[in-house]
DNA sequence: AGCCACTCAGGTACGCTGTTCGCAACGAAC
DNA sequence: GTTCGTTGCGAACAGCGTACCTGAGTGGCT
């Protein structure tokens, strides 16, 4: 450690840092680099360090990591914005799709929302324009929040699965083709044990449909169910 | 620290631990941990107390935290087991609620599926029966295989939905009545702005229905939306 | 029977984390 | 000019996952 300097113009200028950070630019920071570098690389000092502020500034905005994670899931949702136009299915697909690019675009985000409940302002405004859009589907609003609970469950489900695989590989610091070289012949030897028989025709005979072709069935699914069941 | 005495007889009988932890056990330990204390609470240090072994023991039968997550996800997997009808419905339907059963027996379990590949050999095994229970609907595989996802999509969607408001509580450390004290307040607020008319209506008019007949539901929706789409 | 070589539990330590405390510097008010 | 509330933040703390390495215990060879 360097000793304070006994001749004054020998001390460094006293800290011209009197920038505030402010909450936004906490949020959007945080945001950047669990896109980019994933979640475990987001740490208070790593966001701190990145705005060019002192670690312990951060907490005067934010009172704890955990919060700040509260604030990201609402604040990415913010991004989303749905038209109406009165067709019940429509826009219920309009909806889902909007939350699937949600969750693809942030795959931290999947992960973090289990055991966080949606009260943010932008989390209220998408279920509020979620359940406007499925509104014509009944009167009873029972119905309504039933179908719009149904649809974004699958949504959320389906984009779970569908990133399972790509996140493990980033996990894993792995390259695509190291990945999959690590992943293939252990994949062989569960189906030459022939005790996967199902499992084995799906690897071996299924055709490898595109994600947003398996999204667009499941959700034609689920909206086929929600229809036969309304009431009008 | 305790100086080493001169008499032997003094000395403190040589650690006569010599047992090992084993990969089950170390496994089974955590998962009662995660089950009742919450994820934050397992950490490795923990799990060694727990079992009464040297923390760095575990790292000879597991390679690190994130393995032993892995596995404690396999394990919980392994105490499903369905016996299939030919029904494909009614077999779908049962594996459904054995998933939801096994996600709410392990509140911690929806929040770590995200970003993990199911390729343990009871994740396989599970896999395997759902294929098994869907195949009557159709001789194509890639047909089967996609009911399957879409099924299991949903079900782990709700139930992660369902599972919200309850791990939001307990992370929170406040009692039931605490909890309802803090949120009511804010929701009763968002329902005065008079902006959120549909959520309001939700809210006030809505009936409260059981998690069971909300989950029942949307799987009828799913389920009737495949077999609108079954060839057979 | 004696010794050696090997196995492996686990103490210790490193680098990281989230978070708190209290001080130093500033702007405004008097 | 002095005081006072506000705000940035260095330093420190407790606890984490994990690597290294010591030394005790045991099986096998002589």
């Amino acid at each position: 450690m360097a000793e304070e300097p006994a001749l004054v113009w020998a001390k460094e200028r006293r800290r011209p840092r009197r920038q505030a950070p402010s909450v936004e630019q906490i949020v959007r920071t945080a945001i950047t680099i669990a896109d980019t570098e994933g979640l475990p690389a987001l740490s208070m000092r790593r966001v701190a360090a990145d705005l060019g502020s002192g670690t312990a500034s951060l907490y005067r905005y934010v009172a704890s990591r955990d919060d700040l994670l509260d604030l990201m899931i609402d604040e990415v949702k913010g991004a989303e914005d749905t038209e109406l136009t009165g067709d019940w299915r429509a826009d219920l697909a309009s909806v889902a799709r909007q939350v699937r690019a949600t969750l693809l675009r942030h795959p931290w985000l999947s992960g973090e929302i289990p055991g966080r409940p949606a009260l943010g302002t932008n989390s209220l405004r998408r279920h509020e324009a979620a359940l406007a859009a499925a509104a014509p589907l009944a009167g009873d609003i029972t119905f309504v929040a039933g179908a719009v609970d149904v649809v974004l469950a699958y949504v959320f489900g389906t984009v779970t699965q569908e990133l399972a695989e790509l996140q493990a590989q980033r996990r894993s610091g792995l390259t695509k083709e190291q990945w999959q070289a690590s992943v293939g012949p252990y994949i062989r030897e569960v189906i030459e044990s022939g005790e996967y028989p199902q499992f084995s025709r799906r690897v071996i005979e299924g055709e490898d449909r595109g994600a947003e072709e398996v999204f667009e069935f499941g959700l034609g699914c689920v909206l086929d169910g929600i229809a036969a069941r309304s009431p009008r």
